[in-house]
DNA sequence: CGCATCGTGTTAATCGATTAACACGAGGGG
DNA sequence: CCCCTCGTGTTAATCGATTAACACGATGCG
């Protein structure tokens, strides 16, 4: 009845055993002598002992068999987010020879003026969890995540250029740069740049110098202002978080009456593609009536005849992962490339252009 | 220099206090007066402690904030497969309140004929995942995985109907049995279905009482079967694992000649849409030269105009994931509505076919 | 004033394993 | 015959925390 569950110790005993050789017999099968182990391996079938317990091997070992994994946004939309699910597919890959777990670590939303206690219950999980390394997209090394990682030693990959230590890059500001000559080069000089900031989509905001952003976006907005004349009018409004839903409601917001813009730069392929959906409600034609660029390069933008800014997604999370596993892997930063891919929802800006 | 990591004990220390107290100074804020805990935060501070370290804390408590999921197939694949997506964002959601962390559980092949010690290492990952219950889908009671789980007293919800203990099901064979009769409502008396098995994509084999085959796709092809006219020709084959791949081969196999069908049942909106691409190619209309159907009424079934059927895929994932982390939630088994949903991809089947 | 209660700190047992170091008998080589 | 090595088993220290049980002074209450 009391039946406890067996341990280590138990199948020793019952086997006679020391619990050195137990141990030896499942995780070291050379160090004991054949008939040892297969009669502890009978002993352990038949007290129903499934093999050392996971938490006391890693307390003593030091070792998980697990990386983490950061993410800037929920969960729940992580997974529907293509540029993810690329990355994590590549990331998989990695560590499917050292059949490594992937733990997904989740975490509130933390901000500014927090209190110090709030900011810990936040990031709790990532005190909680039992992993050897992870590997974090668009998290600044002052991000408390970051933080607590640095604190407890566990190794860290981030894909932002903006990250000190191990990171798989791209050149945002350049890839910025390369959509902004661009557009200026077909006539724009009113665009508006559609970037995905770090709260629950379906609110509008304008963002200025205060609102939070995530680095990548940073960078790619600096390298589109740095290549647009002068006499450019350049707006930067988010929807929230990275998201079908996001882009609507903003492209919605943005795109009537005489403030709209000729062109509109996308900080992702699904936000284009939201965008392209409104714009066929409102009765714009892409590339004529509204010129408009993505970021990725997913399917959804070769379907879409999207302008968009390849990067090489899966390689980066392959890159990532193996930066962790991989001791004989490079360190210090990889900076793939990106390349602009010109389709046709680019056009020249209309000439004139008559208020309404 | 040979500064070690700093530990409950060496916090202590510092802080001229017991370790019980550093404990309950981060574990427990009401247990410890708030000059002791202010007095151990600012000593762990200039320490760099981080906190109560996971490994030792989840030995001791035998907790770890953690759930598990395994999957059939590799991870690389299960994050392209918006099934699976759907469903992991369910279960997310339910995870979220509680901030639990998601461990992705790989493993490698089983199957009949493997040595235990083979086996044991496919699994190893069930091992070692430090878990405090798990989520399996389309596993049968005798994988080796599920026997792991078992014997390690981990909580497993599935989402199979084969499963013993807590599930969250549909009536697979139901609605096999409701898109058999519609092909048969609509002549088709030469059918193929096309289902997923637990092998790399790319090799087309016939499916035969022998072959493998995930839980799901049995109870769906009994009731397909059994809901058709004993003058039926049904011949069942798979490309591989769920993927556009695996549909893309099959499909090519299958639809040439005088050998094909009339109609395709295939297991999932994937593998649908991959026909779809293949019959287009070869100059056939869905609904007129070839019917075919879908399973999952994912996004994509919509935009294709695919007859197939609907389940709650995100509401399954949500309601596995309440069963694990709700001490509350109903126990044993949970089953989902489906519904056939009937679109242009079916139609009635040739009435004279031409042999080339 | 005596006693129960409360708040706060400590002691020490415990979770379940790994592995360096050692012991000991058998076999091999000189 | 002695010594060395090899194979195999054991001893015991250790990983880093949690928490029941207890101790003790201060406070409240009748």
């Amino acid at each position: 009845m009391g039946a406890r569950k067996p341990t280590l110790r138990s199948v020793a005993e019952a086997a006679g055993v020391s619990t050195a050789t137990v141990s030896y017999a499942f995780s070291r099968p050379d160090r004991v002598s054949a008939e040892a182990r297969a009669r502890v391996l009978t002993v352990a079938g038949e007290l129903g002992y499934a093999g050392p317990d996971a938490k006391g091997r890693s307390l003593r070992t030091g070792r998980t068999g697990a990386v983490g994994v950061i993410f800037t946004t929920g969960l729940t939309y992580a997974f529907t987010d293509p540029y993810v699910t690329a990355m994590l597919a590549g990331l998989a890959e990695a560590l499917e020879p050292s059949r490594t777990s992937l733990v997904f670590i989740p975490f509130g939303e933390v901000n500014a003026g927090m209190a110090p206690d709030e900011v810990r219950r936040s990031v709790d999980a990532v005190h909680r969890a039992m992993i050897d390394g992870a590997v974090a997209d668009g998290l600044d090394d002052d991000h408390p995540a970051v933080r607590v990682l640095a604190e407890r030693g566990i190794p860290l990959v981030r894909s932002n250029e903006t990250a000190a230590g191990p990171s798989v890059v791209i050149d945002d500001r350049q890839a910025g740069r390369d959509v902004g000559r661009h557009l200026a080069g077909l006539g724009h000089r009113d665009i508006v740049a559609l970037v995905a900031t770090p709260h629950e989509p379906g609110r509008v905001v304008e963002v200025t110098g205060q609102t939070p952003l995530f680095p990548y976006s940073r960078l790619r907005l600096t390298g589109l202002r740095e290549s647009l004349p002068a006499d450019t009018r350049l707006r930067v409004i988010s929807g929230g978080s990275n998201s079908a839903l996001a882009g609507q409601v903003a492209a919605r917001a943005v795109l009537h009456g005489s403030e709209r813009p000729t062109a509109i730069a996308a900080d992702s392929d699904v936000l284009a593609a939201a965008v392209a959906g409104v714009a066929r409600e409102r009765g714009l034609w892409l590339g004529a009536g509204l010129s408009l660029t993505g970021f990725d390069d997913q399917p959804v933008a070769a379907e879409l005849g999207l302008t968009t800014v390849r990067q090489p997604v899966h390689r980066k999370g392959f890159l990532m992962g193996r930066m962790l596993v991989d001791p004989g892997a490079e360190r210090g930063r990889i900076t793939l490339p990106t390349e602009l891919v010109v389709r046709r929802s680019t056009g020249p800006a209309p000439s004139v252009r008559l208020g309404e």
